[in-house]
DNA sequence: CAAAAACCCTACCTTAGAGGTAGGATATAA
DNA sequence: TTATATCCTACCTCTAAGGTAGGGTTTTTG
């Protein structure tokens, strides 16, 4: 039970973006180095997150990412489908196909508590939002610069 | 985000052997032909359910496999982790290893969110007894049983 | 208008783990 | 002593994770 690397990534990397999204749009070089996240890897984080419409972007020069919505409105839960697609903590939950063996009631009361296991999952990552994340970081980094 | 096959496995297993438990042992066999779960894959899972103190065995004729302890003792968290070793929602959440990269704060900050993911999850899981999926388990069958 | 600076698209590579099969050893009841 | 079970270990195949790479397109700017 594991989230990937690439999840991981994302959210250090939109943490990145809306630290400077006030100013100036984030290029995934500067992201990288940052963040010492390899650069043609995020590369492909970054157009993931866009393709779900977290994050639009301008090319060219002086171009990069900016948020696609306010930080109070993208949660964890939203970073972590754009990466890894619909949440499914066991195969059989998926919603569009209809399951084969499900039909044998044995083996499906099982599946009411897995579901009920993944909402309370769900629940947890929809209430943090990016806004927090940031209050957490930048309140980490005062704490830090006043240690030395 | 996806529980494995074989933790699928082991709970819809440890129900199968709950079920007898007052009677007689459960044994692989049986258990892999009603759960429709691969039999000499199914050893394997409940080698790790015993290793981790769940289920004890009887080897030889008439032997099987019995709860260790009660249904109510036993909670979805203690399969799970039976079967896929300690949980960590991302890589540097091992407790054991000094980390290397995550001295520097800016990675750091993230990880506390992590961490309340991980108790999140934990404390769903933990709320879950093996009594209460037994439970479950036969009210739905009561429920199929009256439709016919 | 050309060149630099960005994003964009696609293909490929390597390794670890998931999911399962198999052989044979060992213990126990009948 | 034989049938019935668990136990231990090795192996196999396939997929996804994690990352690298080549080259294309768009936009700013000197």
């Amino acid at each position: 039970m594991r989230f990937t690397a690439k999840t991981e990534y994302a959210v250090r990397a939109i943490i990145e973006i809306a630290l400077l999204d006030k100013d100036r749009p984030a290029q995934v070089k500067e992201i990288a180095t940052r963040q010492a996240i390899p650069e043609r890897f995020l590369e492909q984080v970054m157009a993931a997150l866009k393709k779900d419409g977290l994050i639009e972007s301008t090319r060219g020069s002086q171009g990069g990412y900016r948020l696609a919505r306010s930080a109070e409105q993208i949660t964890l839960a939203d970073i972590i489908q754009a990466i890894e697609g619909p949440m499914q903590v066991i195969e059989c939950l998926s919603e569009d196909l209809r399951n084969q063996k499900c039909e044998q009631v044995d083996l499906c009361a099982v599946r009411d508590v897995w579901k009920g296991v993944q909402s309370s999952l769900l629940e947890a990552l929809d209430s943090i939002t990016l806004a927090k994340l940031l209050e957490k970081y930048q309140n980490q980094r005062k704490a830090k610069a006043q240690q030395v």
